[in-house]
DNA sequence: GTTAGCATGTAAGGAGTTACATGATTTT
DNA sequence: AAAATCATGTAACTCCTTACATGCTAAC
């Protein structure tokens, strides 16, 4: 069972989707795995139930299209049930994409919280990029000590191993010091074409 | 509880290390945290209770090192617990090895796999690179039609996220093929040196 | 003599998968 | 009319984490 009470990272990928257009399950767990496919691959066995809760804490409510010419009396049992948020839903999702905290920039976390940073305030956006390198430039250190550790002892393919993650690290950490660069470069145009009025803090793709 | 039945990347790693020298809990647990640090993690909670598996299935046996000039009676309830291979988990250990399946070239188990390498057999190292290839091909393919989609309807985080993921199957691809073409020279090259004698298969590392 | 790090363990639970079961619709 | 694919769902299970509980050993 999926997601008794925590959000997983399941949560959040169907509201920011639902967000997008209402959908059904199925199509739904296709552009999952098409948004996300280089990190993971849910399986409906954690999508659906997934939905139920969901439904069952009214972020979303489920649009089962009755064909009006039918009989009534027994229309067909299985058809497809759009879902679509709800206004709780909404306020939700904008929870979810606010809140910058290990949760969106640990490895799991991180991707799905970028694929919706269309929908995110800048200065959160910042934080997170910032909190994901960080926590990545951690991981470099610990990286490059073990790898000083290996090379004495030689094992060719633990080492090529260790080099080919450090170097994949070091390569995250570039494009995350490019986008870093970016939000910074725009911020400070939005700064500077709102200093002549009140606003000082930089906003952005409100809800 | 960890791995009642099945293998998990764990009984490989704990296996593997193992072989290389006897440990205690502790220190395996940074050790395989170093080795395989840029994938997983694991924490004590998982790894005890393999530890305990293992033991059960006869796999390693401890080593409680008795101080003998103790009264005997009240022994240190608490000291280290060596682990150490037994010949049984040197035979499961190099079963694991040289099963060339998924198992050796999804995304958890390849890194193990890999870790090992100089304990496997080259023709198998070469299965499952080749093998990890053809899955990194598969979900390269998918993604670049994913990217395909994405470009139209314009949301360039999503947009900036699929394009890095491309980038990075595409820079693991490169390394694998790398990586198989020294294989593969170094298979012709004992291929020749043994091609006067008897042998045929090139053969390295053995039990 | 108390903090910090070494060392071993367990119980409860979370997040997901696999395998199964069923039915509707489209394609061949 | 058979096969493929779309579509929904559940039960059992796996693997691992968190939080806890305990005790030893070295350093300050």
């Amino acid at each position: 069972m999926a997601g008794k009470k925590g959000a997983g990272v399941l949560e959040l990928a169907v509201l920011g989707l639902l967000h997008e257009s209402p959908m059904h399950g199925y199509e739904l767990r296709k552009r999952l795995n098409t948004l996300l496919g280089m990190f993971r691959a849910f399986s409906y066995g954690s999508l659906y139930p997934c939905l139920k809760l969901l439904l069952a804490k009214g972020l979303i409510v489920e649009d089962r299209p009755e064909e009006p010419n039918v009989p009534l009396a027994l229309q067909s049992r299985r058809s497809k049930i759009v879902y679509k948020l709800t206004a709780e839903g909404k306020e939700r999702l904008q929870q979810l994409l606010t809140e910058a905290g290990p949760a969106s920039w640990e490895d799991e976390g991180f991707g799905v919280h970028f694929a919706f940073f269309s929908h995110t305030r800048a200065d959160v956006r910042l934080r997170i990029l910032e909190g994901r390198r960080s926590r990545l430039e951690e991981r470099l250190e610990r990286l490059r000590a073990a790898l000083a550790r290996t090379r004495e002892r030689v094992d060719s393919y633990t080492l090529e191993l260790q080099n080919h993650g450090l170097e994949s690290v070091e390569r995250e950490v570039r494009w995350l010091n490019e986008l870093i660069g970016r939000e910074r470069a725009e911020q400070e145009l939005q700064a500077n074409k709102t200093s002549n009025t009140t606003q000082d803090m930089p906003r952005e793709t409100g809800r």
